[in-house]
DNA sequence: GGAAGCCGCGCG
DNA sequence: ACCGCGCGGCTTCC
């Protein structure tokens, strides 16, 4: 027994009695700090080797898995799952994942307190500027640390040894060091404390609820990871195969249209001595494109395609190779990451790194499954359920804006959905003044291209240039500005709301922080809301560094569409997955399951009722829609 | 040789 | 003067 400040006591439970004492305790006192050691990073193929758990008395509890036997884990499995107890963590989802692949069966987790999201969510948008040594943009924005160490710190004054507790250290040697013991000791020890100080600062922005929506969500993040997703391998090395030959050609293409044209490149960077033209480097494109006498600024995409239009080959083939090259990546960067186990592929899914409160994935990003152009759906056909499973694939329908139609209380936008009319086909008729059902497809295409971007505050000129580089047609400035005044003659409602967020902008609330030197305090801060109450905040540094009006205008929307979402994800958890029936992906509007063939119709109904039902209720009295589909691969 | 900045891309 | 994310490639700086 070692005395040090932040614990008073480390129990080794090296029986199942003084386990079961331990458990016992937790049980009187309602609370604990939970922390899990493993023996590697990877839920997958590494296990859980020691258990600590911290008590409101300061006293650590240190259990052995392999000395006490691998039941303590199905306990373990029991309190995560006891509703009466709260468990206090730092980054629950690695540990529910840990959990639920040691004893292989759905956990239903239930009353977590997760002191990173915690944490995220009082300091969602927060940043400091920090000098960058780059003399174009002499500041920096850089984002608080939500590490454990970080908040040990930040909060309690207390300075946790990183190097020792950091989880690549062999925490699978057979005993742990003493030395190691006290270090897994305090980390243990400053949960709770952290907890007290966190849950207050969350009560005192009016945040309870949107922690109460993460910490639920967690459950159905952990599923998405262990389950990830199945690529079929073979096809896929055969499409790089063809597309590596493709870009070979490419490249021969790009640089023998440039030599035709006489263009002999020579970079001279003082080392390097180039004699081919390099699609990847906007310089060389642009070097080539000046001395053809096109005077262009950017090789950006849209550029390419207005020069493509006008008959260059040039342009072309380099879009065409950006394209390629793109697809290419993503296939080889997907199948790097093909687990040994089960030779599926899981990404890494992120609660609320975003500052409007979006999920985010990494390792490979399961966001972006290439869309458009033939290529990508043969690469979306790649993905395939399990043997006797099918996907049901669930997205939104138009739920940016039914959000704008709610949060702006918009009147003709409302009543558009309660009608159930096609927003974008009411928007064309009102701009062009034609009838409903005379609106034209390009009318109507416009339309939409109008109602995604004004109601973020897009300008005339944007407006011009989307609908030219998305569907090639001109549309001159003065048609463009007398649509924007047409649109918000016909949304008021939605230039009322705006009006209010720009005004917001230099209006403060007062936000609460907490440190160990101040205590709790509060700073006036620029604030967006959500409909659930997710807070964003803007630092105020004098004068120069506010909100920008676009994010004014995007956040809430966005961040809605992310409480929404969560919800959902939160209840299909609940009522849907089970040990085969699984939600796999969740991509902002879309929600993915792999669910039993025979079923498959049956959970795509439930899956829609669930959808409809949480986004009205949300957005009441807007109603929601969702298309709904089940298929056999995720192409469409 | 690695970190960081920048551009361009594509998902929503 | 459109928001959010991550990624790959190139360049620069240390």
């Amino acid at each position: 027994m070692t005395i040090r400040p932040g614990f008073s006591s480390i129990i080794k439970a090296e029986s199942q009695q003084e386990w079961e004492s331990a458990l016992q305790e937790i049980e009187k006192t309602g609370i604990c700090g939970l922390k899990l050691l493993s023996t590697g990073q990877d839920p997958l193929s590494h296990e859980i080797r020691h258990i600590s758990i911290a008590l409101p008395n300061k006293s650590v509890y240190i259990a052995d898995c392999q000395e006490l036997g691998m039941d303590i884990l199905g306990d373990l499995a029991g309190l995560l799952e006891n509703r009466r107890i709260r468990k206090v963590l730092f980054d629950a989802k690695t540990a529910l994942a840990f959990i639920r692949a040691s004893v292989n069966r759905k956990l239903n987790a239930c009353n977590i307190f997760d002191l990173m999201l915690a944490s995220q969510i009082c300091w969602s948008g927060y940043y400091y500027l920090t000098p960058s040594h780059s003399p174009k943009n002499p500041w920096k924005k850089s984002i608080p640390d939500h590490s454990l160490a970080a908040l040990a710190e930040r909060h309690l004054g207390i300075i946790l040894d990183k190097e020792k507790s950091d989880m690549n250290a062999d925490f699978a040697a057979a005993n742990l060091s003493p030395c190691l013991i006290e270090c897994i000791a305090s980390e243990s020890a400053v949960l709770l404390p952290l907890h007290d100080i966190l849950a207050e600062l969350l009560a005192k922005n009016d945040l309870q609820k949107i922690a109460d929506l993460e910490f639920r969500a967690v459950s159905s993040l952990a599923e998405m990871e262990i389950s990830g997703i199945y690529l079929d391998c073979d096809q896929a090395k055969r499409i790089v195969e063809e597309e590596e030959n493709e870009i070979c050609n490419l490249v021969w293409t790009v640089h023998d249209e440039a030599r035709k044209k006489g263009f002999v490149t020579v970079s001279h960077d003082g080392k390097r001595l180039c004699y081919y033209l390099n699609p990847d480097r906007q310089e060389d494109v642009m070097a080539f494109l000046k001395s053809r006498g096109y005077g262009v600024t950017s090789t950006k995409a849209e550029v390419l395609r207005g020069l493509a239009a006008a008959g260059c080959a040039f342009a072309e083939a380099v879009l065409r190779y950006r394209y390629v090259s793109h697809l290419l990546a993503f296939l080889n960067n997907w199948l790097s990451h093909v687990h040994a186990k089960d030779g599926r592929i899981h990404p890494q899914y992120f609660q609320i790194p975003s500052s409007t409160g979006r999920i985010s994935s990494k390792k490979p990003n399961a966001q972006q499954i290439p869309r458009a152009g033939d290529d990508a759906t043969a690469i979306r056909r790649l993905f395939l359920p399990a043997v006797g499973k099918r996907f049901v694939k669930a997205d939104f329908s138009a739920i940016e804006l039914r959000i704008m139609a709610f949060l702006s209380g918009d009147r003709a936008m409302q009543e558009a959905f309660r009608d159930g009319v096609d927003l974008h086909r009411l928007t064309a008729c009102k701009i062009s003044g034609a009838d409903m059902n005379q609106v034209t497809d390009q009318q109507r295409q416009a339309a939409k291209i109008m109602n995604f971007l004004l109601i973020y505050g897009g300008s005339a000129k944007t407006l011009q240039w989307r609908v030219l580089s998305d569907y090639g047609r001109f549309m001159s400035l003065d048609e463009a500005e007398e649509a924007k005044t047409r649109f918000f003659q016909t949304y008021e409602g939605v230039r009322v709301w705006q009006e209010r967020q720009l005004q917001e902008m230099s209006y403060t609330v007062p936000h609460y922080f907490h440190n160990c030197i101040q205590g709790y305090f509060f700073m006036p801060l620029t604030c967006t809301r959500t409909a659930l109450g997710r807070r964003r905040v803007w630092p105020r540094f004098g004068a120069g560094v506010r909100a920008s009006k676009f994010q004014m205008y995007n956040t809430p929307c966005q961040g809605t569409g992310a409480d929404l979402i969560k919800l959902v994800m939160c209840e299909v958890y609940d009522k849907i997955s089970s040990e085969d029936a699984r939600i796999i992906g969740s991509i902002h509007d879309e929600i993915l399951l792999e669910v039993p063939e025979e079923r498959a119709e049956e959970y795509a109904r439930m899956l829609q009722e669930i959808m409809e039902r949480i986004g009205s209720e949300l957005l009441h009295p807007v109603p929601v829609k969702v298309e709904v589909k089940v298929r056999t691969t995720l192409a469409e």
